[in-house]
DNA sequence: GTCTATATCGGGATAGAC
DNA sequence: GTCTATCCCGATATAGAC
């Protein structure tokens, strides 16, 4: 890991913002050279076309969610503090990249079959039969009341996700600045955690 | 209302069904001329521009959408088989248009400035205060646990939508097929009503 | 490796015949 | 109102000097 940043690694940073903002069809080759504060003509110095340069971009970010979801899936257990960590870690990571979601979802709702070939040989791929076994357990052990495991795993991704998704839509909605906002999903934190044990209860 | 298809109706169902998959940057005129079955240029003299097309899609949507929320926010009650049915309806309402919501999410991210607009003079802008207060008075009286409103609503929503704007990824990450996502959504239904019903008990 | 200039192409928009 | 042909601009991509 080096630090110094090789025009490559700006050519990529610069990528990556003006892509999750704009999406593949909406960025412009003349917005990711000056977002990285070099000629256009660089970018296809380095990396040959728009969309191969995408490519990486959208490679990249499928890995950075799918690792997020696959914490989630590996969490030791579902109960008290052990959700309420992940809750908080996983809305903390979108946090930190908050357009990740939507330029997800949006893209792959655009090309489905490019996602499919990504996750065929995916390092970090979540590891869903194991957890639901973990949550089986707990229900014969009657330690939570008896839900469908997929059905609770995308309501739990949907509850901290879709903040983030619906944003602006929330701002217009709800008239609350960028200040209550950020302390909304602060709170949404604890406010998810305890909704799913509550919900969980036998 | 007119049954006979008309030309201009033609183009907004062809335009609709273009921009809500492929978003206002990623549409081609000479695709929606192509769906609707006619010739590029008589776009434009039935619609100006792009824009012009793409607003009126746009703001039709808006609409839709906020009509469904709409219905959420004015139910009655909050409680046991209403809770169902507006849950129920709220679901089944996306089955029949599942790419609206990406669609306005998406776009009103690219410019948020337009939804802000279109909300001013909305006919059918929901009544978040009346529902509050209605929620708040259950709490008072007992019937269900205490928790922040906005909270409770954003989770609501939330688990409802984003299934659908996920579809593509949990096909892929749950290996799930068309027609086992149509099954998951209509098993959706109860168990969301089951799911919040559940974690609000006091 | 980095720049300027330019080629090339796709797509929105218009002109004009019918 | 509907079509064909064309204009025109913006954006990707390349050529070539330095």
């Amino acid at each position: 890991m080096q630090t110094t940043n090789t025009t490559e690694q700006q050519i990529i940073e610069a990528a990556r913002k003006i892509f999750m903002h704009r999406g593949l069809t909406g960025a412009r080759m003349q917005d990711i050279a000056d977002e990285a504060g070099i000629n256009k003509a660089m970018l296809h110095y380095y990396y040959r076309s728009k969309d191969k340069l995408f490519d990486i971009v959208f490679t990249e970010a499928v890995e950075m969610l799918l690792s997020r979801v696959s914490a989630i899936f590996t969490a030791d257990l579902l109960l008290e503090d052990k959700i309420q960590s992940v809750i908080g870690s996983y809305i903390g990571s979108i946090s930190e990249n908050p357009y990740l979601p939507l330029f997800i979802l949006n893209e792959i709702n655009q090309n489905p079959d490019r996602i499919i070939q990504r996750f065929v040989n995916t390092p970090s791929f979540p590891n869903i039969q194991g957890f639901v076994m973990l949550l089986k357990e707990e229900m014969d052990n009657g330690r939570i009341r008896r839900v469908d495991p997929v059905q609770l795993m995308i309501s739990v991704i949907s509850m901290c996700v879709f903040p983030f998704v619906a944003k602006p839509l929330m701002k217009a909605v709800f008239k609350i600045d960028d200040e209550r906002f950020k302390l909304f999903i602060e709170e949404r934190k604890t406010f998810v955690s305890a909704f799913v044990l509550s919900a969980l209860r036998p």
